[in-house]
DNA sequence: ATCTAAGTGATAATCATTGTCAAAGAGGAG
DNA sequence: CTCCTCTTTGACAATGATTATCACTTAGAT
């Protein structure tokens, strides 16, 4: 019943090698960086790549306060995380707080609340960023 | 220096009295339900009126996972806190989880990181909706 | 009444993301 | 190899929330 996975083609492969380079980017980012390394493919093909990949839990998607989708290579693919991100730079750090998730569970309980679901996200400036003013 | 706060006008009371109806709404619902309620004040008015109310923190907002703003009258304006939200009436609770404040800043400097920001939401569906079948 | 700066609302512009669709590519069968 | 079929691609249009414009109105102040 499994859908079959997506055939690797060059095009997918091309963004899983420049999503190695590492940080949280947009899916813009990420294509110029793929022109940049000479590859030919278009924009919706990346956001189709990031989605499917993002669907399979190959990478890891936050929401910035403009509402715009950042992608990152997930490291952790198994375990549930959040993550400490660099507002300058794109980096990010996994972090886990177990408690956290026994935590929301019962706040929503107590309140009458099914179905919870949680979005717990640090940002910050990494100390690379900090000493070079940003 | 403080900027003089902008002249309540008969548009920006007509906000505030539509957001007593409380609960976490996009723009354009306000807009819809003002609308709804005899007044003829237009969308961008509605956006520029929420921006100055959640510049001023009498509104609270909280982002999908659409990258939607939602807007809500705040009811503990001092305090900074957190939302339990019904993602399908957009009733919502305040809690607060005074040990995360500290937790996200120990998490920051740990890892090297300055200027911490977080952000801490809980989503799920309240009893109410429950009980209606969502 | 007159002047002036702020506020309004219809509309256009912006911008990330998604949809469309004809063309290109990969297999498989013959 | 050739023909057929199904998937993927990429240029481009469409979407939808938010923001910028700008001519017009309004609320105070003189
Ligand atoms: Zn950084
Ligand atoms: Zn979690
Ligand atoms: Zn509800
Ligand atoms: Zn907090």
């Amino acid at each position: 019943m499994t859908d079959a996975p997506p055939r690797m083609t060059k095009q997918r492969a091309a963004v899983l090698t420049v999503l190695k380079q590492g940080g949280f980017r947009s899916a813009q980012d990420w294509h110029d960086r793929l022109r940049h390394d000479g590859s030919t493919a278009g924009l919706a093909t990346v956001y189709r790549a990031l989605q499917a990949l993002t669907d399979t839990g190959d990478v890891d998607t936050v929401l910035t306060e403009t509402g715009e989708t950042l992608y990152r290579l997930c490291e952790a693919r198994e375990e549930h995380h959040h993550h400490l991100r660099c507002r300058a730079c794109g980096a990010a750090e996994d972090i886990d707080m177990p408690s956290i998730e026994g935590w929301a569970a019962s706040v929503g309980a107590e309140h009458g609340y099914s179905r919870i679901d949680h979005t717990v996200e640090l940002t910050g400036v990494c100390s690379d960023c900090a000493k070079a003013g940003r």
